[in-house]
RNA sequence: GCCGAUGUGGCGGAACUGGUAUACGCGCGCGACUCAAAAUCGCGUGGGGAAACUCAUGUGGGUUCGACUCCCACCAUCGGCACCA
């Protein structure tokens, strides 16, 4: 029975939003719940499809915890610096204020649309001066903290956004945002120390709820890697150098090193050799190399002979030092120790006949004259054989890993040390529509932060948005603000003009959605206390490595500075799959695939738009799009709407039943995200109820509960047809009855051998013997057992029966 | 190359702890209603076979009375990382 879902959703809505029944109450004797989704970016395309699905999920699960007497908090705001919205402004001449005001406009109507049960009371957008006024503040803790510096480095560099990069925003050498090409330039960078987190970072996933594929993602993106760093001399020289090394089993086969060709101390040591201009030359080419697109590192494995040796403390001879392709810069030191034992070093040694010495064999005979011969790399084997040093031979490289560590330590070799692939956070943009960098550069004073009572430093109105030629911001143009006076001495200074990364307001909205309207503090610590940490928070896969990390990481700084109650932000984090389009591909504008949610949403409706969003497959994968499965879960709508024709005094036992597995199966699959299956369990009960053609009252009042979470919209309407008083958010979520849910009957398969010859009927509580005499009166089970010998008999309750024959 | 995930009808997918594989939805077929169509409702629907039966959960092995589920080897697709010594 077809209902009118522009009605009903427009008379919910507005109910909702004027009775304020999901605003979180900030002292309560209900247990607290915050579910957290991440906050959009509000870009000028409008909602993607994409983003309901992550939304209902937390919707649902806390329209349950509501049900259940919890004092929620599901709050929502805007992710909305950034540079779609500039690079939009740019080509429009438009401000990027005003676009972003439209955007979040159009953003906040699509979402009221879908019926979601956010705290609109608390809705925060980054880029509002009273947001980001704690965004500056806490940068400045950083700065106080000395954990934000700035440093000339090498950084990736956009040529088309003309912004320097993180490295996470780099991908296969091309540009995140634009897929433009990047190159490396020297640049002043503001930078903050992640990597002094690093060990908290990793350590504390331990006391997290989190799914594990996302803490491995993690653990892999931090990288920590122990091991050793040689201390060993340039001959001829008086410089000491370090090579990392994390496989320091096999020191005593390196015969030669390599240096990266940017490495800064290159020029001193190949100053007086006699290739000196050869080397450098090559050096300097090979670097241009690396830094441009399509430099493919297993193709170009090259190098040259610096001249010099170094001077090898283990007693095996002095290792020429090789210039190489190879050598990353901004890992371990620049330097590296080669040996027979790496496949790379391998290579490289074959190539240029650089002598190779293996210390360690197989067992296999065969094996190891390969490998006495060179003609394999042989490496990381546990069962390998150590022929050196001496007090090792005969051992497995898998067993004497600590031990040798020690040995070259106290031998003097080395020390042992950590290295991680996680890099500081380069935190400057040369761009606009960010937030300003509250510091100002005093000739007298160096880097002054700017006092609380200066805060916000409000990002002023400028003429063009382009950044400019020379990489900076374009309000390094704006000579007015740029030039200041320094806070602390009253003399001259200048403003700094890089602004902050998207990633800056992300990574502590959560905290500001806990007190968003407080002018004094980012939030009180009262309410923190109450609030945090996050129950549960659902995100994309993609934010893994950037956005969870960095705002574990904030949160952590937060913490340590007494601001913050929990060390850690989220007690849990799920992850959603993608919604593909229909020919699974991703949806994008070029290919013209991108379902608009306002027409699904008009043309069958928001609940069903909401039900198809949980139906259409498993919660974390990701899954393609389909009009005729929506069709579907309108036409499930509309049975439900016709199911109060069947309201009787009195149901079937059935019907009953069926509602009580559907009250555990429900409850269930909303905790474990299996929302797909809690779904069609109710599509079950909906056809049951069809079925014996009569459901009482209550039944069907309690399967509304079970569906307002999903559909809340024609949940509320059909209650409120039923003449029951209040909204079902104010209602209890329903409890269900074992005893009822007991199936009495229940049809099982009989095996002969192992293979299926018919069914029996009987109740789970039946013996063995009167399930075999059942068994024997099925003709066909008859049939196969005529004349055999019965060799076991393999009877579970309510499961099998499985009779074995000779 | 490394890490992670996935592979089941025509399609999206379900299957608890190893116990009747294909729930639920879509699509399709037939029927009812209709002048007709749409919508709706009813019945049917993995392949082969009249049936008994048989073949089917990416492929090949194994464990088991019994395997989508556990073990071994491999293939394919997707996502992430990628000269990290």
């Amino acid at each position: 029975m077809a209902y009118n879902h522009h009605e009903i959703e427009k008379k919910w809505q507005e109910r909702w939003e004027t009775s304020g029944v999901f605003q979180a109450k900030d002292q309560s004797n209900k247990p607290k719940f915050y579910g957290l989704i991440e906050f959009p970016y509000p870009s000028g395309a409008g909602l993607h499809i994409g983003h309901p699905r992550s939304n209902t999920a937390m919707d649902i699960i806390v329209r349950k915890r509501r049900m259940q007497g919890f004092n929620v908090l599901y709050p929502i705001g805007w992710d909305a610096f950034g540079l779609p919205t500039e690079n939009y402004a740019i080509k429009t001449g438009r401000k990027p204020e005003e676009v972003t005001r439209e955007n979040i406009d159009t953003f906040r109507r699509q979402l009221k649309s879908l019926g979601f049960s956010f705290d609109w009371s608390r809705e925060v957008s980054t880029t509002d001066p009273e947001y980001y006024k704690w965004t500056q503040w806490m940068f400045l803790e950083f700065f106080k903290a000395g954990l934000a510096y700035k440093a000339k480095m090498p950084i990736n560099w956009c040529l088309s956004c003309k912004i320097g990069l993180a490295n996470e925003e780099v991908v296969d050498g091309m540009c995140e945002r634009c897929g433009g090409a990047t190159e490396k330039r020297e640049k002043e960078q503001w930078m903050i120390a992640i990597t002094k987190y690093a060990d908290r970072l990793l350590e504390d996933l331990e006391t997290v709820n989190y799914l594990e594929k996302i803490k491995i993602q993690q653990r892999n993106w931090i990288g920590r890697s122990e091991g050793v760093n040689w201390k060993q001399k340039i001959k001829d020289l008086d410089i000491v150098l370090e090579a990392y090394d994390s496989v320091p089993q096999t020191f005593m086969a390196q015969t030669f090193a390599v240096i990266a060709p940017e490495h800064p101390l290159l020029k001193t040591i190949v100053a007086g050799t006699p290739n000196e201009k050869e080397v450098m030359e090559y050096a300097r080419q090979i670097t241009q190399k690396k830094a441009g697109k399509g430099f493919e590192v297993d193709k170009e494995v090259d190098g040259i002979f610096t001249g010099r040796y170094l001077d090898n403390p283990f007693g095996t001879g002095d290792l020429p030092i090789w210039v190489a392709s190879f050598v990353v810069m901004d890992y371990g030191t620049g330097f590296v120790n080669c040996s027979a034992h790496d496949e790379r070093d391998f290579d490289f040694a074959k190539k240029y006949n650089i002598p190779l010495r293996p210390v360690m064999f197989p067992v296999d005979a065969v094996e190891a004259e390969k490998v006495k011969n060179l003609e394999v790399c042989y490496h990381h084997d546990p069962e390998a054989i150590m022929q050196a040093p001496a007090p090792f031979v005969g051992r497995k490289w898998g067993e004497v890993r600590e031990e040798i560590i020690s040995y070259v330590v106290e031998q003097g070799f080395g020390e042992r040390a950590v290295n991680y692939k996680l890099r500081d956070w380069v935190f400057s943009r040369q761009r606009y529509w960010g937030e300003p960098i509250p510091l100002v550069s005093c000739e007298k004073c160096g880097w002054v932060p700017l006092p609380d009572n200066q805060l916000p430093l409000i990002l002023p109105d400028v003429e063009k948005y382009e950044p400019t030629d020379t990489g900076e911001s374009p309000l390094a143009a704006m000579t007015d603000w740029v030039n200041t006076t320094c806070p602390t001495c009253a003399g001259p200074a200048k403003r700094e003009t890089d602004t902050m990364p998207n990633w800056a307001g992300s990574s502590w909205y959560f905290l500001r959605y806990i007190d968003p309207h407080n002018n004094d503090a980012f939030a009180l610590k009262e309410k923190l206390s109450y609030w945090m940490p996050v129950d549960w928070y659902n995100g994309g896969m993609e934010h893994t490595t950037l956005h969870l990390l960095y705002s574990r990481f904030w949160n952590k700084f937060l913490f340590d500075r007494g601001y913050v109650t929990t060390s850690e932000p989220y007690a849990k984090r799920t992850s959603h799959g993608l919604i593909l389009a229909s020919d699974g591909t991703k949806m994008s504008k070029s290919k013209g695939n991108v379902v608009n949610p306002d027409e699904v949403v008009s043309q069958y409706g928001a609940d069903a738009v909401r039900l198809y969003q949980m139906f259409m497959g498993p919660f974390a994968e990701p899954v393609p799009w389909s009009v005729n499965g929506l069709i579907g879960m309108r036409r499930f709508l509309d049975k439900v709407t016709a199911l109060p024709q069947l309201i009787k005094a009195d149901e079937s036992v059935e019907v009953t039943r069926c509602l009580h597995q559907t009250i555990k199966k429900v409850s269930d699959d909303i905790e474990n995200m299996r929302f797909n299956t809690a779904v069609s369990q109710m599509m079950i009960f909906v056809n049951t109820a069809k079925e014996y053609g009569s459901i009482t009252k209550d039944s069907f009042k309690t399967f509304l509960y079970l569906l307002c979470p999903f559909a809340p919209h024609l949940a509320n309407e059909l209650q409120e047809g039923l003449g029951e008083e209040g909204m079902l958010e104010e209602k209890t979520w329903p409890e269900f009855d074992a005893a009822l849910a007991k199936e009495e009957m229940v049809e099982i398969g009989v095996q002969v051998s192992g293979k299926v010859r018919g069914t029996i009927t009987l109740s789970p509580e039946t013996q063995e013997a009167d399930a075999l005499e059942l068994a024997n009166a099925n003709a066909n089970i008859a049939r196969h057992l005529e004349g055999k010998e019965v060799v076991k008999v393999i009877y579970v309750a309510g499961k099998i029966l499985n009779i074995v024959v000779k």
